[in-house]
DNA sequence: CGGGTCACG
DNA sequence: ACGTACGTGACCCGG
């Protein structure tokens, strides 16, 4: 038996495009709207088995019948850019899997398919219609099916018809629902039909007619009396209507069906394809021989000792070379070197193969003439000795971070495909959950990892330095980021140390207070409920107790601080759940979240990482230590159980107004570098100009808004947004803005020309030329645009600030390394550094720490650092 | 696992 | 008419 499938494009790919989120590769290229044709597609092939099918689509130029129409009233709704974009690449996608596609100007894609249907049937082929529109079930008979897919949270579901169905559905047949529509238009499509009748009466008129042109003929007897009128005086529109509506089965089509017969989809070209795509789940179906032939690395086990000698002699004769380290749970495994291509080499710890031994031979590598390449130093580092914390390395998850900061991984397959173009499994495909072991180094899958690895580490090397001066970026990679790597390692090493007892009786304070609100806020709103849950928090405040002010989102009412500090006054359970909400915060996130990470040593040693944010700052993890409390005087106690160890002191110095600096600097704006110079009050010399006051008379409030206006200008200003921040209508907050360019014009200026190059070039640069892709700015909607700008606006200040501190770390860690102190970095939260110094040390210290830190950076204004010295973080600040 | 909330710069 | 300030991470709830 032969069977047909006929789909149609357009509608399929537009349901996909608002079925799924907005997806896209790393090139910026939409890819929703294809990933879920495909996935329909493949469920479609899966159920039908199809021995022939094709796509059809419509021709771009508007047909003649939208001409028609469209010449009597306005045009249709355009294609967003986002789904425009996707249409040529998903007809290549297709060609590339050997799908025959259809389309013939004067035709839309309903006709061609209206009419192969036929064709088809008369062929003595099994037709199956596929569209995500409803129309096309004019087309179902007995014989011939249409299924509609739809996209639904839970899955695709697929709705089937023959004639039988749409009868039951709609009460009509296939044919009488082109008479439907005729009568009730079709908005979407541009149909107008009759003003007045909708689906109800429209479904009456044609059950009880049959047709259009047979209810006319019975006029007087339909009901009711406006719908007899209208069909009356639009009769012709109707009919138009209907005419519109109408699918042709007769299109002089130039294809054969025989030409429809089904390929294979899995190739050379569609794997190709895909992969640019990066459509990872699609590329999954193709075989496993498949995958394997875009790539395969040898890799060889060296154990017998003089052969691992022989090995790192040669490693130490190569031009370039890939080294990494393997741990698994039990720490130190072995170590990957390849320095020719497709060939990798392990050395595992065995015998007289011990960790110092390698560890001696990857620092005697130093002394050779390699570049050296490897996927993630830092981890590594915590498995080598002291003497390799030091010297230049390529690492390319830094690197390929700088090339774009916008990925979430930076792992080997990563690599391989942006940077080789070549498909590599990953770890995760061929490990799953487990790690790596002693015991499984053996096993093939295991192998294939390290093979891959260490032989994409060794391919992209090369190739990822080239990009990099291609952009611009050497300089940031070898005099900032490679140096950071041990800045961040030397912080993750050494930790805090952390006063057990003290947090635990902090968490006991804490809680002997929630439990005393608790039972307030239960008494007070006469029930009992988990006062944490939004939702339940929500339904008893608005509705069982009536509190004004309830609504906002989706899935409930709104009970954010903001909401509930409007309410304060209506009754005292409002302050009470603010408090719950504050202190049970406290506990859970610092109290209880911290006392978790504290090691057998006191101390705490979180995680920094390099590679997480758009701009370049530094995120920190398990736990984070950039967000400890310090606006609310109780939160702020927090800080009082970090302290130096026996015989040290804590250094705290931050930088003053970096991002506003970083904004004079990079604008030239000659007042506000003037006020910087003269070391004015910045926010209040900002509430003079734009609200024309002497600096003297500035009131507080002036200064504060002042103030809110500069934190806005550095996020990218919007009128909305600070009106939100000072409660202030939207025209007022306008007119602030207004006055502040007219002060700053330069600023102005530079915001603008940030705005323009992210849409010339899609991205914008730092001072030391970091980069962050601004896709946003491309999107067709408002409000991603919008956003878009305000990012292009906010990237290059908050970028370069984190350029300067990573600077400053790393020349702090140098001078401490240097002048042999026994004082270290221990902190960074992006503006601050803090540092564990030995008491005598203080002042030597804190004068390097302020030096270095006002130092690293010359701008046309100066750096102004504030240093304190403690012996707790709290009282450092 | 996503959304809501809230801690920091 | 629409509806957000920029950058993060952790915890809780509820499907």
């Amino acid at each position: 038996m032969k069977k047909l499938l006929l789909i149609d494009g357009h509608s399929i790919l537009n349901r996909a495009f608002y079925g799924l989120p907005d997806l896209s590769n790393s090139q910026g290229l939409h890819t929703n709207a294809i990933l879920g044709f495909l996935n329909i597609i493949f469920k479609l092939l899966e159920e039908e088995q199809p021995t022939h099918l094709c796509v059809a689509f419509d021709v771009h130029q508007p047909t003649f019948r939208h001409l028609q129409y469209e010449a009597y009233k306005g045009t249709r709704k355009p294609m967003p850019e986002e789904l425009r974009q996707q249409v040529p690449v998903m007809k290549d996608v297709l060609h590339a899997m050997n799908i025959r596609t259809v389309e013939q100007g004067g035709f839309e894609a309903d006709d061609i398919i209206g009419t192969l249907s036929r064709k088809g049937l008369e062929q003595g082929f099994q037709v199956t219609i596929v569209s995500g529109d409803r129309d096309l079930l004019q087309l179902a008979t007995d014989e011939i099916q249409v299924r509609i897919p739809k996209t639904k949270p839970s899955g695709t579901i697929i709705e089937n018809y023959y004639a039988v169905d749409v009868l039951e559905r709609y009460q009509v047949t296939p044919t009488e629902f082109i008479d439907l529509k005729g009568l009730m238009g079709d908005a979407s499509d541009n149909i107008p039909g009759v003003p007045g009748i909708g689906e109800k009466t429209a479904t009456k008129i044609i059950v009880e007619y049959k047709s259009i042109e047979n209810a006319y003929a019975h006029i007087e007897e339909i009901k009711p009396n406006k719908a007899k009128e209208n069909l009356q005086t639009y009769y012709e529109q109707a009919l138009l209507s209907k005419e519109l509506a109408t699918i042709k089965l007769d299109c002089p089509l130039e294809v054969t069906l025989d030409s429809m017969e089904r390929g294979e989809f899995f190739n050379e070209n569609s794997y190709e394809i895909l992969k640019q795509l990066e459509l990872k789940s699609i590329l999954n179906r193709f075989s496993q021989p498949m995958q394997i032939q875009a790539f395969e690395a040898k890799l060889q086990t060296v154990e017998d000792f003089t052969e691992v000698e022989t090995l790192f002699q040669r490693a130490g004769e190569a031009v370039s070379l890939a080294v990494q380290c393997v741990s698994g749970e039990q720490g130190f495994l072995g170590v990957l070197l390849a320095f020719q291509a497709g060939q990798g080499y392990f050395v595992p710890i065995d015998g007289f193969v011990t960790e110092e031994y390698i560890c001696d031979k990857i620092a005697n590598l130093w002394e050779g003439q390699a570049k050296l390449i490897t996927i993630g130093w830092k981890n590594q580092l915590h498995f080598l000795g002291d003497r390799l914390r030091k010297g230049r390395i390529l690492d390319l998850a830094v690197a390929c971070y700088l090339l774009n900061p916008l990925k979430d991984t930076y792992y080997y397959d990563d690599i391989a495909r942006d940077v080789l173009n070549l498909t590599v499994p990953s770890k995760t495909e061929l490990l799953g959950k487990s790690e790596i072991t002693a015991f499984t180094l053996q096993e093939d899958s295991v192998r294939k990892v390290l093979g891959n690895e260490i032989c994409v580490a060794y391919l992209a090397g090369q190739k990822i330095e080239e990009m990099l001066l291609n952009k611009n970026m050497l300089d940031l990679y070898w005099n900032i980021e490679c140096p950071t790597i041990y800045s961040l390692y030397d912080m993750e090493k050494w930790g805090i140390q952390v006063q057990k007892e003290a947090l635990t009786e902090y968490g006991e304070q804490l809680n002997r207070r929630i439990q005393e609100l608790e039972a307030s806020i239960h008494e007070m709103a006469g029930e009992n409920f988990n006062i944490q849950s939004p939702k339940q928090l929500g339904e008893v405040l608005f509705e069982h107790m009536n509190l004004p002010g309830g609504k906002k989102t989706k899935t409930g009412y709104s009970t954010n601080v903001e909401v509930l500090e409007k309410i304060q006054q209506e009754h005292p359970i409002v302050p009470a759940v603010l408090e719950y909400r504050q202190l049970t915060k406290l506990k859970s996130t610092y109290a209880d979240g911290l006392a978790n990470y504290i090691q057998p040593d006191q101390r705490i040693h979180g995680k920094f990482h390099q590679t997480i944010t758009a701009t370049g700052r530094i995120s920190s993890t398990e736990p984070n230590l950039q967000n400890i409390p310090i606006r609310m005087p109780l939160g702020r106690m927090i800080r009082k159980v970090f302290i130096p160890k026996e015989g040290y002191e804590f250094i705290d110095a931050d930088y003053s107004q970096i991002e506003l600096r970083v904004l004079a600097h990079l604008s030239e704006d000659p007042v506000l570098i003037d006020a910087f110079l003269h070391n004015r009050d910045i926010h209040a010399t900002t509430a003079a100009e734009v609200f024309d006051v002497p600096i003297e008379e500035v009131t507080p409030l002036q200064r504060r808004n002042a103030k809110a206006v500069n934190f806005g200008i550095v996020y990218g200003i919007s009128a909305h947004g600070l009106s939100q921040d000072l409660n202030i209508s939207r025209k007022e907050a306008g007119e602030y803005i207004d006055r502040y360019f007219e002060t700053y014009p330069r600023i102005k200026d530079f915001l603008d020309r940030q705005v323009e190059t992210a849409k010339q070039t899609g991205e914008v640069e730092t001072m030391y030329h970091r980069i962050r892709p601004v896709p946003e700015i491309q999107s067709s909607n408002f409000m991603q645009r919008n956003f878009g700008e305000r990012i292009a606006m906010n990237s290059p200040i908050q970028g370069t600030a984190a350029d300067i501190i990573k600077i400053a770390m790393n020349r702090v860690r140098e001078r401490l390394m240097m002048e042999q102190l026994d004082s270290r970095l221990i902190l960074q939260i992006h503006d601050e550094l803090l540092i564990e110094a030995k008491k005598d040390e203080i002042s030597v210290v804190s004068k390097l720490l302020k030096e270095e830190m006002e130092q690293a950076a010359v701008l046309s204004v100066p750096l102004e650092v504030d240093v304190h010295v403690a012996n707790n973080w709290y009282d450092a600040k």
